[in-house]
DNA sequence: GTTTTATTAAACCATATGGTTGAACAATAT
DNA sequence: ATATTGTTCAACCATATGGTTTAATAAAAC
């Protein structure tokens, strides 16, 4: 069996980047839809919404599947999971940060107290290369 | 204390879906680094580059501090938090996959063992509406 | 058979994007 | 003081984007 097209991740973030496209996915999380389906909440002429499907479709974010004139749309999750994993590496600077901070502010205190000429800004991880 | 602006996410999964930007976070993420330490490893012009880190900044993914001429680039996580909690929501879609395919399945069987006429697609959690 | 519905294609438009080059600006080094 | 370094600005270019309208296509409904 042929493995899946894997789509870049610049397209999967692409395609996420416009609040049209962001609302389709999520309606396509509550039941596939129709095209016309998608399309009907949003204040655009049909052949823009099918332009925003088309980029979903080219990013792997959902698949179409055509029932006579009728054409169905399904999410297709897993190029979401590429991109959560892409942004989960980030995750230790956005939850040590407190921690980080409070040992920075430490440090500077403890610098203060010695009287260093103040040092450059430094990284959660330590210094600067 | 003035609470920190959010930029919308619309500019965050934009400053993702380049890969330029995409590598000049992970260069971050090992310690702040100059506007032409960002740069040097990209095969582009300083102003190329520059207009990047517009982007990134604008995304509200990095701040900097400018020391003399140097500018010196940090990492802000907030904004990444905010979009892998976004993708986070599609979580259920990409690991219940293959229970919710193995459930199809069985489900798909028992209905051909009735003999019942096919019926539409269905979303993991249910029916269409 | 015609009409209707669902949807896309094509052409157009305004704006945005991502690159370039050369100039300008700010600060440091000499 | 001038020269150098670090960086951005401005103008330009080609392409992409996201919307429109109109026409075309495909299939269902009558």
């Amino acid at each position: 069996m042929v493995e899946q097209y894997t789509p870049p991740i610049d397209d999967v973030f692409h395609a996420l980047s416009d609040g049209t496209r962001r609302s389709m996915l999520r309606a396509l999380a509550a039941g596939d839809c129709t095209v016309g389906e998608l399309a009907a909440p949003h204040p655009m002429s049909l052949a823009a919404a099918s332009k925003h499907i088309k980029v979903l479709e080219k990013a792997g974010l959902i698949r179409r599947e055509i029932e006579g004139r009728t054409h169905w749309c399904r999410l297709q999750a897993a190029p979401l999971a590429a991109a959560h994993s892409e942004l989960g590496f980030y995750e230790q600077f956005w939850t040590g940060r407190l921690d980080t901070l409070d040992r920075l502010l430490r440090e500077d205190d403890a610098r203060k107290a010695r009287d260093i000429a103040p040092t450059k800004p430094q990284a959660p991880e330590g210094d600067r290369q």
